[in-house]
DNA sequence: CGATCCCGCCACATT
DNA sequence: AATGTGGCGGGATCG
């Protein structure tokens, strides 16, 4: 804690100094909590009280000199990493020497000294300046569980003076924490911290996406990859060299050059570690093996894999796991393969998150109030905002967020106008079709703002709605709310949650996941009612429906028959949940609705259930499937991935059954079972079928990729599906079975596409369905002449409850845009959908990032898609919207700086 | 020798 | 143009 001396120098803030002192001392306790502990910094609890002595008198007059700071922050860490230390070793140097035991923190100090004497002489071994080590000083230095009054402001500056490294480590640390939701970046050199509030959120969020993106697909590929690599990409693996294969597309390549621009967002730390982190939340057995994350992601980029590819994300991989290891989240294990022992990383972090309930493990205070669970992140969010600022980009999800792109935008002050833009933004979010299609029309530059809007309100809540989304329960701030739901559950939950004592009420949910919540297998809950989704990956853009918890229930066999939707689309959106939605928000952001809570903890129930399966086409080079786009085909790309659920799986129950008994170890033999289905012909896809099985909801939702970028899009929205209709087999096209249509998209490009459903009407017109009919229209309209082709699909909506829909939601009827917006925004994108509630909309999109190039005709380069991707965006990805793709260019900055953000930009040109 | 992963160049982004 | 960010991969260490 010294920091707070720090920070006293600095200017900004100046909340710490009051807080620290309490600051501290919650902390660690909060941390300790269960296991966590040990893992994570926090380990001894007994320490606690030291760190915060420390803070106080540090006395090193020097601020500067790194050594001391450091030393004390290693002291006041060192408490906490001793545990992990010992796994590690990280600080073994420095540490070791001294601190025997004793806590306190003054000792450290004292240590110091002698440490660092030791230290220097030594040499230290690489371990300790690990980043590992580095994160975990960086959070010593601030308080686990901020009271959402302070705010605490990093500057990057001073924490790399202060633990004596180089600023660019400190980048590395604060992108996987902002890929957590723990900070957010305010400024320039200047995040927010927002401590472990928002982590369950946050994770609940990612793993919902997870569940949808990589499910199976996780699976698959433990399994497989043992067997053959044949998946996606397969050749990858070392053995193979050449990387270049690649026959299939090409993309590979990425550009290098240029495209790195493009990619770089894509690729991003803070993606990736989302995306890392979903795969372990997704896991039944939460044991990831570095080379797996590392095919899984890489894939998600491209599909070649080159050689050097799959090393360099590895590396990256480690950096990202070092930082997780120092929150807790993981730790190193070995698993034992037919191959043979490998490396791996087992979860330790919280399993269930429905609103706490379980674990989160420390992370949750316990007592306080705040509003973590879901608020919790929100209200962080705020928080910063509020208080300094503007905060800027916050975090993300990125997959989950669309938004996200803009991660940066911070500006310094701007405030005011930032925020009069959001609100508006927030209008426009709310419908974002019609916005959208405005924007289009307007101009790229419009869009580009438009989509930035989306996005932002989407991705961060806070940022979203500065205003609004407030935490606080009632308050009226939160005014908002109202659609929150529809949005956010999360957020809504806050509210609630006060009531409650912990997230009851959205939580609720766990509970009824009975067993299967049991976190270990992972299996467990399941987020049973997502009802969106999301994802994203990068390439692919899609709407789902929602999918319905009908299913689980079943019941929904109202909708069933929507099938295919149209109007009803709505469907989509979850039933339940999704009943309010209005209109607007289907478009987007997807959405929430939700109606509220309540809907979760029907969900919750339900949940479990339904096994889906997805279908992954693997690569899309390969199978493109044909299906989809036929002729196009090359364009490639675009391999949909359908994950369809089927909700009348059979298989559900035992699948369930499975997946919970199984353990870790088991895994293996589960595997192979669901592996075996290969039946799926074709060779692209690939059905899978989820381990999880449980999985609580299903999505479905296609998700296309696209392959090549550029140009095409694909597009899916998912219908919802009906119920029933969705059986298609596996086998078959996931696609296929869900109503929807595809539709060239390469026209598109030039517009986005977006929802459509707005544009219909974006209220409560269009209610529910507006996706998928809307959308389609305009799609077509588009142009479609593309290549890609766009699914859509209708949904079904129809869930049982939903179809009431309509309307609009509770509050704003009309416009509530404003309101809306940014829980939408939030909710769907980032947040988390949490509860099912949210649902809403499920829509999601995603973008394609990029190109791929191979189909496309254009020219990679100059043309991106980008644009219009925008729009859509959100979700995607994994990774954050910012992945999306900035799109390379330059150019685009040229834009607005916004534009860039968003990414918007297509730009090009060169 | 393979697994890790620090270091910092340098392209890109933002001011 | 300056400066902030952060991708990336060489190559040093570790085990």
């Amino acid at each position: 804690m010294s920091h707070y001396n720090y920070l006293c120098k600095s200017n900004e803030i100046d909340c710490w100094t009051v807080f620290f002192p309490v600051v501290m001392a919650p902390k660690t306790p909060i941390k300790n909590e269960p296991v966590d502990l040990s893992k994570q910094k926090g380990c001894t609890p007994e320490r606690n009280p030291i760190t915060p002595v420390k803070l106080i008198d540090r006395p090193q007059p020097d601020p500067w000199t790194p050594t001391a700071n450091l030393k004390m922050l290693v002291s006041a860490a060192s408490p906490d990493m001793r545990d992990r230390e010992k796994k590690k070793e990280l600080f073994r140097p420095i540490e070791n020497s001294e601190q025997s035991d004793t806590p306190d923190s003054l000792q450290y100090d004292i240590v110091d000294d002698s440490t660092v004497d030791e230290f220097e002489k030594q040499r230290p071994s690489r371990k300790q300046k690990s980043l590992g080590l580095l994160c975990q000083k960086f959070l010593a230095r601030y308080p686990s569980y901020p009271l959402s009054t302070e705010k605490t402001t990093i500057s990057l500056d001073e924490v790399a003076s202060i633990l004596g490294v180089g600023r660019r480590r400190i980048y590395d640390i604060v992108n996987i924490l902002e890929s957590l939701h723990l900070v957010s970046r305010v400024a320039k050199n200047q995040y927010c911290w927002h401590g472990w509030h928002n982590l369950s959120q946050t994770l609940k969020t990612l793993r919902e996406v997870g569940e949808l993106q990589y499910g199976e697909l996780l699976t698959f590929f433990q399994h497989k990859e043992q067997d053959l690599e044949y998946k996606f990409g397969e050749r990858k693996k070392e053995t193979i060299p050449d990387s270049q294969d690649r026959p299939l597309l090409d993309f590979s390549e990425p550009d290098c050059t240029s495209a790195s621009a493009n990619s770089r967002k894509d690729k991003s730390l803070r993606i990736m570690s989302q995306k890392f982190v979903m795969l372990f939340l997704v896991s039944k057995t939460k044991i990831v093996t570095l080379d797996i994350a590392a095919k899984i992601l890489i894939e998600e980029t491209q599909d070649t894999v080159d050689h050097s590819k799959f090393k360099t994300k590895v590396r990256r991989l480690y950096d990202i796991a070092n930082v997780l290891t120092s929150l807790g989240l993981i730790k190193k294990v070995f698993v034992t393969e037919e191959r043979g022992r490998k490396p791996a990383f087992k979860w330790i972090g919280p399993v269930e998150f429905p609103g706490k309930t379980d674990e989160l493990r420390g992370h949750s205070p316990a007592s306080e109030p705040l509003p973590e669970t879901q608020t919790g992140a929100c209200a962080s969010y705020q928080m910063c905002a509020t208080g300094k600022q503007r905060f800027t980009r916050h975090a993300s999800f990125n997959g989950t967020q669309p938004c996200e792109g803009t991660r940066r935008k911070v500006s310094s002050e701007p405030n005011s106008p930032r925020q009069e833009r959001q609100d508006e933004y927030c209008s426009k979010m709310i419908n974002l079709p019609a916005v959208c299609r405005q924007k289009i029309e307007e101009d790229t530059r419009n869009k580009a703002c438009a989509t930035e809007t989306i996005l932002n309100s989407a991705r961060n809540p806070s940022i979203t709605s500065p205003l609004s989304l407030l935490p606080v329960p009632g308050d009226s701030d939160f005014c908002v709310n109202p659609l929150p739901q529809a949005v956010f559950p999360v957020v809504q939950s806050d509210v609630p949650s006060l009531s409650l004592p912990n997230g009851i009420s959205s939580q609720a949910p766990h509970p009824s996941t009975p067993a299967a919540s049991k976190t270990e297998n992972g299996k467990p809950t399941l987020l049973p009612n997502q009802p969106f989704l999301c994802f994203p990956s990068s390439s692919l853009f899609m709407l789902c429906g929602s999918l319905q918890e009908n299913n689980s229930r079943e019941t929904l066999p109202t909708t069933g028959d929507v099938g295919n939707g149209s109007a009803e689309a709505q469907a989509a959106v979850p039933p339940a949940v999704c009943q309010k939605r209005s209109s607007h928000k289907c478009a987007w952001p997807p959405a929430p609705v939700d109606d509220e809570e309540p809907a979760a903890k029907k969900q919750t129930m339900e949940q479990n259930d339904v096994p889906l399966s997805l279908v992954v086409p693997k690569k899309p080079s390969e199978s493109p499937k044909a299906e989809s786009t036929p002729g196009s085909g090359c364009t490639s790309a675009v391999h949909l991935e359908a994950f369809h659920l089927d909700l009348a799986s059979p298989a559900a129950p035992e699948a369930a059954n499975k997946g919970s008994t199984k353990s870790l170890d088991s895994q293996g033999q589960e595997k192979r079972s669901q592996i075996k289905d290969p039946d799926e012909p074709s060779p692209g896809k690939e059905h899978i079928s989820k381990e999880n099985v449980n999985q609580p909801f299903l999505p479905q939702y296609l998700y296309v990729q696209p392959t090549a970028g550029l140009n095409s899009f694909n597009f899916l929205f998912s219908a919802s599906q009906a119920p029933g209709t969705i059986s298609l087999a596996a086998s078959q096209l996931p696609s296929l079975s869900v109503p929807c249509v595809m539709v060239p998209s390469v026209a598109l490009a030039s517009f986005p596409l977006v929802c459509s459903p707005a544009v219909t009407s974006p209220l409560s017109a269009v209610p529910d369905g507006s996706f998928s009919t809307t959308a389609s229209m305009n799609f077509s309209m588009s142009s479609l002449a593309s290549t890609t082709p766009v699914f859509i699909g209708t949904t079904p909506v129809v869930t049982p409850k939903v179809l009431p829909v309509p309307s609009v939601d509770p509050q704003q009827p009309a416009h509530p845009a404003l309101h809306l917006s940014p829980a939408l925004a939030r909710s769907c994108s980032a947040i988390k959908l949490d509860s099912p509630v949210c649902m809403g909309h499920p829509v999601t999109l995603l973008k394609l990032q990029q190109v791929s190039p191979s189909s496309t005709p254009l020219t990679p380069k100059s043309i991106r898609p980008a644009r219009h991707e925008a729009f859509f965006k959100t979700p995607g990805s994994l990774g954050d919207p910012v992945a999306w793709k900035k799109t390379e260019g330059n150019q685009t900055r040229n834009a607005s700086s916004v534009q860039r953000r968003l990414e918007i930009s297509s730009t090009s040109p060169d």
